[in-house]
RNA sequence: GCGCGGGUGGCGGAAUUGGUAUACGCGACGGACUUAAAAUCCGUUGGUUGAAUAAACCUUGUGGGUUCAAGUCCCACCCCGCGCACCA
C-alpha cells in the first residue's frame, strides 16, 4: 500500500530540520556569491496573528528568496516585529496587563504561525522595535535629526484623534478620519516635535528616477509631495502701509486678478477689516473654526466668504481690487492668500458669480468668451503682454516683476513637515531633556536608551499630555549640560519611527556599539527587493526614504536610497469581493487552512496561483483544494516511479518537456509571474501522466531527470514536499541548496510543429509538419488537404503569408 | 476634477514582436470505484443552429478604423477599482 500525501507528516519534520541545519543563514562578507537582500514588511504583533495579507507577502518573498538561493546568491531574508503602537496599548489597557507582556504574548503566537509556513527566514537577525537594544538606536538616530536642526518644536494646529487621544501626522488622516480607527479628527494646537521632511521634498521626487519602483507607486509619492512651480507676488494694500503676498502657479493671469482672497486665519485679517465689516468678518471666522476638516475640505460645498472692506493694488496694472476672506483658501498652503482670477480658475469663477465680482478674461483660446478656462492661449487685456502665448508670458511677467522687487519664483509643496510627537505610553520616548537655562538638551549618547518606565496606568489623557507626564520621578531629572534640575520630554515617537530604519538593523542586528557596523552596511548595501503593501506608499515607504536620505547626507549609510526595487502586493478580498474585516466576520485565516490538513505547501501554492501577485483579487476557498490535489498528483507520480523498476532508456519527449517547463518557470520567476509558473508546473505534471499512461516508466533515465527537475522547479513554491520527494529519489543534500536547473535551447524544439492554415484570415485547418519546414513545402501540403483545397479550388490565391512553425495564410478571391 | 490600473467563459485568470482567444485551476455535468458518502480516477464543459466528438456562424466593455490577420495597434466613448483632491 502506497503512502498517501499527508502534509502533516512531512512539513513539521522539514521545518525542524532546516532550522537545525541553519540552512537559510545569510553570511556577512561572503565574497564567493552575489548578495541579495529580500525584504518584506515586518508584521505588527497584534492579537489577531497573521492574516491573508501577511500570508501573501511572506510567501512571495520566500519564493523569491528560495529561487535566488538556488541561483547561487547569498540571500538575506530577515524578519522582525514592529511592536510599538496603539493596538497593543489598547489591548494592554483592556486586559489590564503591561504592553510589554501583551507584546510577548502576541509575538509568541505569531512566531508559531510563522514557523508553520515553512519560510526560509534567517531568524538569527530578528528583533522587535520595542527592544531597548533596538530603540536605543531609534533614539540615537532621532538625535542626529535634532543635532542638524532637522527635528524642531513648534506650536502647531494638528490633527487630533479624540478616540485614540493623540496627535497625528497628515499621512495618517484619510478623508478627515484617523486611518486606524475611522474617528473624525479634530484640530488642536499643541507644541509638537516636527521633522523637516519638506527639506527633502525635491530629493524624494528626484530620487525616484534612480530606483526601480512601479509607476503607480512612484506617481503616488510624487502626487503626495505635490510640487508646484509658481510665483509669490506682493499686492500693496490701498489704505494700509502694508502688503499681502499671494502664491500663484499662473502669473500669466495676473491682469485678470479681480479680487484677493485670504484664508480666514490669515494674520492680516484683523488689521485690514474695516469697521463696517468687522461684525460680519468675526462671525465668519468663528463659523470657520467650528467646522470639521471634513466639512471644510468638501470641494462640492457652496463657496462662502465675506469682504473685509479693504482693497489691494494689482502690481501689473495698478487696479484697485477688493480683499475678501473665504474658507476655500487654506492657511496651510502657500501664503494663505490668493489672487482670484475668475476667468481662468473654476473656484474663483464660482465665487465671483455668487458674490457678483468682476470677471475678466486675459487669455484668448477656443473656450467661449464668457466661460472659465485654465487652458493655454494668447494674452489679451494684458498691456504689453498682449498677443504673447500664455506659457511664455508666465515667465516673462515674473521676471519683470522681480526686477521691481514685488515678485519672486517659488516652488510650493503639498507635503507638510512630519508631526512626530504622540501623546501615548507605548512608543519610543523622545530623548530630550528640558533645562531652565539650556532649553531642549539631547540626552547624551552614553545615557541612551531612555527606557520606558514601568507604570500603573497606560491610559492616554484628554489634555494632550502623555501619560508619562504623571510619572514624576521619571520626568524629573538633571540637565546633562549644567546638572541643574530639568524635566524629560514626555511625548513618544509615532509607530512609524521604528520602521523607518529597521532594514539597516538586519545587517547587524546585535550591535550595541552602533546602529550597524559601516562595513556590514557597505557589504549588504541597498535592499535589492522590497515587497510590501500599497497602503504604505505615502506613509512608511516615504518616511523611510526620507530618513535614509538624511542618513546618507550625514555619511551614516553608503547608498542614497534604501531600496533598489519596490513591489506592492495586491489585497486579497473575501470571496464575495468585499474587504475582509473582523466586523464583517468574513476573515479567512491561513493558519486554520493549513491546520485543516491542506498543509503549508498547498496554501502557499493557492495564494501564489490565485492571480498576479500585484492584483487585488477575491479569495477562492476551493483553490487550496485544487493545489492540494496537484501536489498529491506529484506525490503519487514520484511514488509510482519509485515502486516500479524503471527501464534505462532515454526519451526526447520527456527531455523537451522538462526544458520547456524550466524555461517557462525560470522566466516567469524573473518577471514575478508566479501564477503562470504554477500553471506551467501543472501542465508538465499532466503531460507526465499522459506519457506514463502511454509508455509507463520504460525510459527510466529520462524519467528520473524529469521528476527531479520538476521538484526543483517546484521547490521555491512548495518547499516541504519538494524536499521530501527529493530525498526519496536518493539525493543526499537539501533540494534548497541544489542548483537551479538550466534549460538548453537545443532541447526545446520538438521534431514536429503544428502550423495553422488560414484562408482570408480565418482558421480552416492545421497541419503537423517537421519543425522549421519552409513555405513551399508547407503550402504544397496544405493544398493537398481536402478541406483547404475546397476553399481554394476555383479561386485565385493573391497572397500567401508564412510564419515559420506558426501559420500559413492564403488570401484568395473569386476568379473572374 | 487630476494621476494610475483595469474591463476576456458560471468564477479566479492565460495569451512573446499583431499570428489557433478562453492555457492552468475552480465550479458544474456524465461515468468508474463504493452498501453509501467522502476521497480518488476517466470524460465533457464560451455561445447559437445542429442528431453529431459533421459543419457553419458569433464572441475579449461600446462604436469606428488600420491589416491577409486585432484581446493586442489607432480614434472616440462607456463602466469599474485605487490614490490625491477647494493645494490656488
Amino acid at each position: 500500500m502506497m503512502k498517501r500525501y499527508d502534509p502533516k507528516s512531512i512539513e513539521p519534520k522539514w521545518q525542524q530540520a532546516w532550522a537545525d541545519q541553519e540552512l537559510y543563514k545569510a553570511i556577512d562578507f561572503d565574497t564567493d556569491r552575489p548578495k541579495f537582500v529580500m525584504l518584506t514588511e515586518f508584521p505588527y504583533p497584534s492579537g489577531d496573528g497573521l492574516h491573508m495579507g501577511h500570508m501573501r507577502e511572506y510567501t512571495l518573498g520566500d519564493v523569491i528568496a528560495r529561487h535566488k538561493r538556488m541561483n547561487g546568491h547569498n540571500v538575506l531574508f530577515p524578519m522582525g516585529y514592529d511592536a510599538f503602537g496603539l493596538p497593543t496599548e489598547n489591548y494592554a489597557i483592556k486586559h489590564k496587563i503591561a504592553p510589554q507582556v501583551a507584546t510577548d504574548r502576541n509575538v509568541a503566537n505569531i512566531q508559531k504561525q510563522f514557523d508553520a509556513l515553512g519560510s526560509s527566514i534567517d531568524w538569527t537577525r530578528s528583533f522587535r522595535t520595542t527592544d531597548p537594544s533596538y530603540y536605543k538606536w531609534t533614539q540615537w538616530l532621532f538625535l542626529q535629526f535634532f543635532k542638524h536642526d532637522m527635528a524642531y518644536q513648534a506650536e502647531v494646529d494638528i490633527n487630533w484623534c479624540p478616540f485614540c487621544k493623540t496627535g497625528l501626522a497628515n499621512e495618517e488622516v484619510v478623508n478627515g478620519r484617523h486611518e486606524r480607527c475611522d474617528t473624525i479628527v479634530e484640530k488642536k494646537t499643541l507644541n509638537q516635535w516636527m521633522l523637516r521632511i519638506t527639506d527633502y521634498a525635491d530629493r524624494l521626487i528626484d530620487g525616484l528616477q534612480t530606483v526601480d519602483y512601479p509607476s503607480r507607486i512612484a506617481d503616488q509619492q510624487i502626487n503626495w509631495i505635490g510640487r508646484s512651480k509658481g510665483a509669490e507676488v506682493d499686492f500693496r494694500l490701498d489704505d494700509h502701509d502694508d502688503s499681502v503676498t499671494v502664491f500663484t502657479t499662473r502669473p500669466d493671469t495676473l491682469y485678470g486678478a479681480t479680487f484677493i482672497v485670504l484664508a480666514p486665519e490669515h494674520p492680516l485679517v484683523e488689521e485690514i477689516t474695516t469697521e463696517e465689516q468687522r461684525a460680519e468678518v468675526h462671525s465668519y471666522v468663528k463659523a470657520t473654526q467650528a467646522k470639521t476638516e471634513i466639512e471644510r475640505q468638501d470641494a462640492n460645498r457652496d463657496k462662502t466668504g465675506v469682504a473685509t472692506g479693504s482693497h489691494a493694488i494689482n502690481p501689473v496694472n495698478g487696479a484697485k481690487i477688493p480683499i475678501w476672506i473665504a474658507d476655500y483658501v487654506l492657511m496651510g498652503y502657500g501664503t494663505g492668500a490668493i489672487m482670484a482670477v475668475p476667468a481662468h480658475d473654476e473656484r474663483d469663477f464660482e465665487f465671483a458669480k455668487k458674490y457678483e465680482l468682476p470677471i475678466m478674461r486675459v487669455i484668448k483660446n477656443e473656450a467661449p468668451d464668457d466661460a472659465c478656462t485654465h487652458e493655454e492661449g494668447r494674452m489679451i487685456n494684458s498691456g504689453d503682454y498682449d498677443d504673447m502665448p500664455s506659457a511664455e508670458a508666465r515667465d516673462k511677467i515674473v521676471k519683470d516683476l522681480e526686477k521691481k522687487g514685488v515678485a519672486k519664483e517659488k516652488i510650493n509643496y503639498r507635503l507638510r513637515d512630519w508631526i512626530f510627537s504622540r501623546q501615548h505610553y507605548w512608543g519610543e520616548p523622545i530623548p530630550i531633556i528640558y533645562c531652565e537655562h539650556h532649553g531642549a538638551v539631547p540626552v547624551p549618547d552614553d545615557q541612551l536608551p531612555v527606557t520606558l518606565p514601568e507604570v500603573e496606568n497606560y491610559e492616554p489623557t484628554d489634555t494632550g499630555e502623555s501619560p508619562l507626564a504623571a510619572i514624576t520621578d521619571w520626568v524629573n531629572t538633571t540637565c546633562p549640560t549644567c546638572g541643574g534640575p530639568a524635566k524629560r520630554e514626555t511625548d513618544t515617537m509615532p509607530n512609524w519611527a521604528g520602521s523607518s530604519w529597521y532594514y539597516l538593523r538586519y545587517y547587524d542586528a546585535h550591535n550595541n556599539k552602533a546602529f550597524a557596523d559601516p562595513k556590514k552596511l557597505e557589504y549588504w548595501g541597498e535592499v535589492d527587493l522590497y515587497l510590501g503593501g500599497m497602503e504604505h506608499t505615502t506613509l512608511h515607504l516615504l518616511y523611510s526614504r526620507f530618513w535614509h536620505q538624511f542618513f546618507y547626507d550625514q555619511g551614516l549609510v553608503p547608498t542614497p536610497e534604501p531600496y533598489h526595487a519596490r513591489r506592492g502586493q495586491g489585497i486579497i478580498l473575501a470571496a464575495d469581493g468585499s474587504k475582509m474585516s473582523k466586523s464583517k466576520g468574513n476573515v479567512v485565516n491561513p493558519t486554520e487552512i493549513i491546520e485543516a490538513g491542506y498543509g503549508a505547501d498547498a496554501m502557499r501554492l493557492a495564494i501564489v496561483f490565485l492571480a498576479p501577485y500585484d492584483q487585488t483579487t477575491p479569495w477562492s476557498p476551493e483553490g487550496v483544494g485544487g493545489t492540494h490535489r496537484f501536489l498529491a498528483r506529484v506525490w503519487t507520480l514520484v511514488h509510482e516511479y519509485l515502486a516500479t523498476s524503471p527501464g534505462k532508456t532515454e526519451d526526447t519527449q520527456l527531455r523537451t518537456l522538462l526544458h520547456k517547463t524550466t524555461k517557462k518557470v525560470t522566466e516567469d520567476l524573473h518577471q514575478m509571474n508566479f501564477n503562470t509558473a504554477i500553471s506551467a508546473l501543472m501542465e508538465m505534471t499532466n503531460e507526465l501522466y499522459k506519457l506514463k499512461a502511454k509508455d509507463g516508466f520504460a525510459a527510466g533515465a529520462s524519467w528520473k531527470e524529469a521528476l527531479q527537475g520538476l521538484l526543483q522547479l517546484l521547490a521555491p513554491f512548495a518547499p516541504h514536499i519538494a524536499e521530501e520527494l527529493w530525498y526519496e529519489l536518493g539525493n543526499k543534500q537539501s533540494i534548497h541548496t541544489s542548483e537551479w536547473p538550466i534549460f538548453d535551447e537545443t532541447y526545446l524544439k520538438s521534431d514536429t510543429t503544428t502550423v495553422v492554415i488560414q484562408i482570408n484570415g480565418k482558421v480552416r485547418g492545421q497541419l503537423t509538419v517537421p519543425t522549421d519546414s519552409d513555405e513551399t513545402a508547407v503550402a504544397k501540403m496544405a493544398k493537398k488537404d481536402d478541406k483547404i483545397a475546397e476553399y481554394i479550388d476555383g479561386k485565385e490565391v493573391v497572397k500567401t503569408i508564412y510564419v515559420a512553425n506558426k501559420l500559413l495564410s492564403f488570401v484568395v478571391r473569386d476568379e473572374r
